[in-house]
DNA sequence: GAGGTTCAGTACGGTTCCGTACGGAATCAT
DNA sequence: ATGATTCCGTACGGAACCGTACTGAACCTC
């Protein structure tokens, strides 16, 4: 498949003139694992757009602790704190799962939101779709079962996946999740077990997409429900059976 | 001391012009224990100034679960979402420590921003901290003993108090940071041992502000840092963003 | 295909915090 | 005052998860 900003569905719901406005803008580009999109309280050069992929955002202490609030996929873009109208944040964000998309120079992002409040207007929704994400991440962290955290994790990285199968160490995801790399094989062993997933060595593959709904309860639903609700009405990405 | 817009950090900040566009819309209002800014998923149809007092932006689960993302006092305001380009939210933000502000009709805050692009700029800013505060109290919950993160919560409340003394039961607080009410009695026994704060009965007294510092370690201070940067420090109209 | 490196499974004692619950103190309503 | 209510201190067994660490399996390099 070639590259095409409408790919990402932030860029296909512009409005013809709006993506006129942007389009000539973007730069397709690969997306390598670890890639930084922005580095923590560092200016922003550009903003990004996925198509293939998916980038974290994680908060970090002073201490060098980290944790994932938010996941970017096709659905999404980085940078928000431009659109907000800063130079940068101090969050970090980087790719997690290697892919494809689109960039934009900030300062493009800048003038192009400046002329064109409805391009603003359609990026901002998805800044609140952002915070609800990240407020769901912390009530998460404090009040679900490793298991549960999980199971939301891994169905979130299935919306933004182009395949059932998501190349995925155990240490990543006890890094994003703020556990340890044991506990994440334990957990991942458990829904194994249950036949929702399958687990083998730097991949994880969705099995029962229904079933792990079910095992993460209530902690998967809300953010994706308000992006839904704001960003249109394309359902979430549902796939019979594994690849 | 009379009520005054101007006692909020972010009205405050504004310059004489758009805070002359503001101004005509803002009603002054208590905020009484327990009063609704927003219900979850209801049209807001306000948005709040606190002078005094604060609000908790609470995210909720649909079993019920919930818990505090962020804290707004004289700082900030409620209704990020109105100021995003919709018109509710999936969180609910309450009144937790009563006290008094201004408000403004959520259709005068959309006419407002739309004629004049300073005003948005400043407070999309605050969005940007809140999304910081969002952030970190993500990590918080993943990382921090409850030592840390009480601490953390009394320093984030006590920058938004008027007085040492803040009239909070531990019920709350335990409803706050997603734990036992038990754990905070607990935790907060080990704080008043340590000499960093005094509680009766509804009230907690912070006696030692740089203890408590210390004691919440880095779970406290980047998303304080990150609204300085952006909004803090004196009015003077430093040029930001944009060309 | 030998050797190094990354990754996953397993184990075990230790800590934090939970669920629950009891009782007493402070406050409120009548 | 008196009783009802709210709030706080404390207790105890148990669950979840941590820190640490050892081992083998899978993969990469040359």
């Amino acid at each position: 498949m070639a590259p095409n900003p409408k790919n990402n569905r932030l860029l296909a719901r512009l409005a013809p003139d709006e993506f006129d406005a942007v389009h000539p803008h973007l730069e397709a580009l690969d997306l390598p694992l670890r890639f930084d999109m922005e580095k923590p309280s560092r200016p922003i050069e550009h903003v990004y757009f996925p198509e293939t992929g998916m980038a974290s955002v994680v908060a970090v202490q002073p201490n060098d602790t980290r944790i994932e609030v938010g996941l970017i996929g096709c659905e999404g873009m980085s940078g928000l704190a431009v659109l907000l109208g800063n130079h940068q944040s101090p969050n970090s964000t980087y790719i997690q799962v290697a892919g494809r998309g689109h960039r934009m120079s900030a300062d493009a992002l800048r003038s192009v939101t400046k002329k064109n409040a409805r391009v603003q207007t359609t990026m901002l929704k998805y800044v609140q779709a952002f915070l609800i994400q990240a407020s769901h991440t912390a009530i998460c962290n404090a009040r679900s079962h490793l298991d549960q955290r999980l199971a939301r994790w891994v169905l979130m990285a299935h919306d933004r996946a182009s395949s059932n199968t998501i190349p995925l160490t155990h240490e990543f995801l006890s890094l994003m999740l703020g556990v340890r790399r044991a506990g994440v094989t334990e957990a991942l062993s458990a829904l194994t077990a249950r036949g929702l997933i399958r687990s083998v060595r730097g991949q994880i593959t969705v099995l029962d997409r229904a079933g792990l709904r079910t095992a993460a309860g209530d902690a998967y639903g809300v953010p994706e429900k308000e992006y839904r609700r704001l960003l249109g009405g394309e359902r979430t990405r549902q796939r019979e059976s594994p690849s």
